[in-house]
RNA sequence: GCCCGGAUGGCGGAAUUGGUAGACGCAGCGGACUUAAAAUCCGCUAUGGUUAUCCAUGUGCCGGUUCAAGUCCGGCUCCGGGCACCA
């Protein structure tokens, strides 16, 4: 070992070792108990980021320690290739996104390497690969077949940044989630949609089965599949009108409401302004022009507007009327800016008296207000003197015969009369929407139909898969997405009839790749399917998976419904992908900020000052690191600096890993001081213990030698045991701690004292051996270069996991600790296991407790073997 | 508005089921080594009290249960996150 610790000589040497050696690759092996762990594979921007060292390093201990106790353990990585970035980079420089995306896969896979984690590399693959996204075209057509694939026409989130429409889950406060300035805007397209609606109630369902997830994260998923349970209703228009799309005519306006309790109260009826009947019903009336304008108005409107709180509620009569099924009363129908076409069936009925929102509405427009709930146990509800909304259950009331009723009960009596005179009945609704898929982007995977003039959409036959993306392609600003420009690609012969026909020139979200990428590592270079079926059912589901909190609702939502219709597909066998998930925290810096030059790197700010104009700077608050804000740190650069053992080790060390972490240089100095301590350490140490050897220890009774070699050697096994504990736990922060602990009993123990020199030799050895395998996990470059400076031949990577053996802890005095009403008087030795009749005696027997006792009555000890003993008086 | 989390020294954070509050580390202070600095090593470090091995106070605030509360119960405050005109 050289006297000095250098990260950089060290470390590459190691990787290139377990390379060489092909440490970390596996096999199916049924002798076996496996395990798969995975963390979310990264887009390839360009270079790692603090955020995703968290996340790996998180999953490196795991892998590795799992892999110590003897698991089967699968740990691969990959790209998730395809999307936005690679395509502007391709417009800027114009070049094609697979050569910008492929320089930086290189790059970034060195950048992992250099960080010592345990992938299986052979596994690798990028879903740009046409061998990936062939699979993918394949599930696609079968979806198609099975009617889980839809194109529909609809209204549609557009960001005019991305140049294409975008999925719900992909819309932030009305905002593109690329791009956290630009509005979102509603368009009405074609496009084409995954059904996950149809598996709302079973996603909802199984985050009940899902105990190894943060409940946040289910939480979160609940909410947004949104289920609510209600009743649709028909109400029957005054007259009939004709009916564009169907030639036929239209008699009745169905709406959806939780509240069918309040029917007899509905005075009015709302119509979202997408509602194709506002423009049916005031077709050629006086109201039709005010209707359309106030419509277009509406639309046009970007979404964070319309759902803004201050967001006025205003509409305009359609001139139609339609009658209230309990009472005949004649209820005008209104278009209103408040109601979402996307939820329920975009019209409401209006209760004025028991909807906020009705009730504010009806002010603006001298609408009648019918109170039908009686709030329980006061005075029937007065109209005129109501200053808002009665929302509550209570007792039915102006409502015919039900006058009395409870209102919850009324609920589902006014629901099975409805069902049964055919006028509306039972409903459950979802906010879920089905998922928008096409994209108008270039790179992504093609949708892999054709268009015949003749038969229709056509699914390109699974033999003549992929549609591969053209390599050849020129990428201009002025034209932008080059594909639907692409006549050679475009023009095909119909796959059915022959005849011309013209390619989908629309690609998938990327998010659809990120949805089944885990099971493809199982078999990632299968090409017969899209996996091979022992493999997959061996390796998956994935037993604990890491990433991001940001896709609760996106990837990983997408994913489980992905996994559910492979298996309805026939492909696997499991009903969830992730059996176990932790969202790691993220690395924050602060920001800071020049009035007049934006961000700055706080790096090079000084004493306040903006370096370009010397003007105070703001300090904003901790935040995500993002190359906007300029708080970003390099790893690459800490990785030069300190190494990669020492970079590991503080993001490990300095929070749990679900917590957030504020970077700091000053704190990484704590795990750059230790991990040189231990090479220091193990320098001065090393040549004493060559020659003997840890198996020995078993050959000694510790427990009965000197004082210090007992305490080393229950300081060690009880670091097996809480190192083990809080692994287990994932606290790896205090797992360090534990290490750190025993790390300082190994430097302060005297290798020379003592009266049995070669005892002594062994069980320092013993403990060391021991701390450098839990050591491993955390710092692996560091383990292996220690323990093969002990002599060791062998990776430490398969050393076994330290055991624990209670009967190794066992001390034979203990602090007891002795209280005087609840407060701490005196600590003293006491035997370990004595009773609690002999604690008291210990207790009351001591001088300073006499002293506080004294002259007072005593009228109760508690004594906790132990522990303590409490005297009271 | 609704639903989740949080709140512990100057800082990051410890404290399995109520039982020694502040492990481990950062920063700070003092000392050793050094011509000097860095590095390293040793010691101190919750607050207050004329800082002895003593006393008092102390885990966001108010109250309660208990021999004993950071931990349990009731009522608040503040912070963070998610959802939000969902009929």
């Amino acid at each position: 070992m050289d006297s000095k610790y250098n990260p950089q000589e060290i470390e590459p040497k190691w990787q290139s070792f377990w390379e060489k050696e092909r440490v970390f690759e596996v096999e199916v092996d049924k002798s076996k108990e496996k395990y798969y762990l995975l963390e979310m594979f990264p887009y390839p921007s360009g270079r790692l980021h603090m955020g995703h060292v968290r996340n790996y390093s998180i999953g490196d201990v795991v892998s590795r320690y799992k892999v110590m106790r003897g698991f089967n353990v699968l740990h691969p990585m990959g790209w998730d290739a395809f999307g936005l970035p690679a395509e502007n980079a391709a417009l800027e420089n114009r070049v094609h996104p697979n050569e910008w995306t492929r320089r930086n896969i290189d790059y970034m896979r060195g950048q992992l390497k250099r960080l010592g984690y345990s992938y299986d590399w052979r596994r690798e693959f990028a879903t740009c690969d046409p061998e990936y996204y062939k699979w993918e075209q394949a599930v696609f057509i079968d979806m198609l077949e099975k009617g889980l694939v839809e194109k529909q026409k609809a209204w549609v989130n557009w960001c005019d940044k991305c140049n294409t429409v975008l999925a719900n889950e992909q819309v932030e406060d009305g905002y593109c989630w690329r791009h956290g300035d630009t509005l979102v805007r509603q368009k009405e397209l074609s496009q084409w949609f995954f059904k996950i609606t149809r598996y709302a109630e079973e996603l909802l369902e199984w985050t009940e089965k899902l105990p190894g997830w943060p409940e946040k994260v289910l939480l979160m998923q609940r909410n947004w599949i949104g289920k609510s349970v209600g009743s649709m209703i028909h109400f029957k228009l005054e007259r009939p009108y004709p009916d564009p799309e169907t030639d036929g005519e239209i008699d009745r306006v169905v709406v959806y409401t939780t509240r069918p309790d309040t029917l007899f109260g509905a005075t009015f009826m709302s119509l979202a302004a997408e509602h194709p009947y506002c423009e049916i019903l005031s077709r050629g009336t006086d109201r039709e022009k005010a209707v359309r304008e106030f419509c277009d108005r509406v639309r046009s409107e970007d979404k964070i507007k319309r759902s803004a709180e201050d967001y006025e509620k205003e509409g305009t009569f359609t001139g139609a009327y339609c009658i209230n099924p309990m009472t005949g009363r004649r209820m005008p129908i209104y278009v209103a800016n408040f109601v979402l076409m996307e939820y329920g069936t975009g019209a409401v009925m209006a209760v004025p008296a028991h909807d906020q929102r009705d009730f504010e509405f009806s002010r603006v427009y001298g609408l009648d207000i019918v109170p039908v709930v009686q709030p329980p146990g006061q005075e029937a509800l007065e109209a005129s003197a109501m200053t808002e909304a009665y929302e509550e259950p209570g007792v039915m009331m102006n409502s015919g015969e039900y006058d009395g009723m409870d209102s919850l009960e009324f609920k589902k009596v006014i629901t099975d009369r409805l069902a049964r005179e055919n006028r509306g009945g039972a409903s459950t609704h979802y906010r879920l929407r089905d998922w928008l898929i096409s994209r108008q982007r270039f790179w992504g995977a093609p949708i892999p139909v054709v268009h015949c003039p003749e038969c229709g959409v056509v699914p390109v036959p699974k033999d003549q898969l992929p549609v591969a993306l053209p390599a050849e392609v020129e990428f201009d600003f002025e034209v932008g997405n080059p594909l639907p420009r692409l006549d050679w690609w475009i023009n095909v012969d119909c796959p059915k009839c022959g005849r011309p026909a013209r390619r989908e020139t629309d690609t998938m979200d990327t998010f659809v790749e990120s949805s089944w990428y885990y099971e493809r590592y199982a078999s990632p270079h299968c090409d017969t399917a899209p996996f091979d079926d022992g493999e997959v059912h061996y390796w998956l589901p994935v037993d604990q998976y890491i990433g991001g909190i940001e896709h609760a609702v996106l990837h990983l939502l997408y994913s489980r419904f992905f996994t559910k219709v492979l298996r309805d597909l026939g492909y696997v066998k499991f009903d969830e992908p992730f059996t176990r998930l932790l969202t790691q925290g993220m690395v924050l810096k602060e920001s800071v900020k020049c009035p007049e030059h934006g961000y700055q790197f706080p790096q090079e700010v000084k004493d306040y000052k903006c370096p370009v104009c010397g003007k105070d700077v703001e300090i904003g608050r901790k935040e995500k690191m993002s190359k906007s804000k300029k708080n970003t740190v390099d790893p690459e650069e800490m990785v030069k600096t300190f190494g990669a053992d020492t970079v590991r080790l503080y993001l490990l060390f300095e929070a749990p890993p679900n917590k957030e972490i504020d970077w700091s240089e000053n704190r990484i100095q704590g795990p750059n001081r230790f991990i040189h301590r231990v090479w220091n350490l193990a320098v001065s140490r090393v040549e004493k213990i060559k020659d003997v050897s840890a198996s020995d220890a078993a050959k000694y009774d510790f427990l009965a030698g000197p004082s210090d070699e007992k305490e080393l050697f229950i300081k060690t096994h009880e670091t097996a045991r809480d190192v083990t504990d809080r692994i287990e736990r994932w606290t790896f922060n205090t797992a360090i701690s534990a290490l750190m602990e025993q790390f300082n009993a190994l430097a302060d123990f005297d290798l020379e004292g003592g009266d049995d020199p070669a005892r002594r030799k062994v069980l320092f050895r013993w403990s060391l051996e021991r701390f450098l395998a839990m050591l491993g996990p955390f710092c692996p470059h560091l383990a292996e270069e220690i323990w093969s400076a002990l002599g060791a031949k062998e990776s430490a990577f398969h050393l076994a996991w330290p055991d624990f053996d209670e009967a190794m802890t066992a001390r034979d005095t203990f602090e007891l600790v002795i209280q005087v009403n609840g407060k701490v008087r005196a600590r003293v030795n006491a035997p370990v296991d004595a009773k609690k009749e002999e604690l008291e005696k210990i207790a009351l027997a001591n001088e300073r407790i006499q002293d506080f006792i004294k002259g007072r009555e005593i009228r109760k000890v508690i004594a906790v073997p132990n522990k303590l003993v409490n005297v009271v008086v």
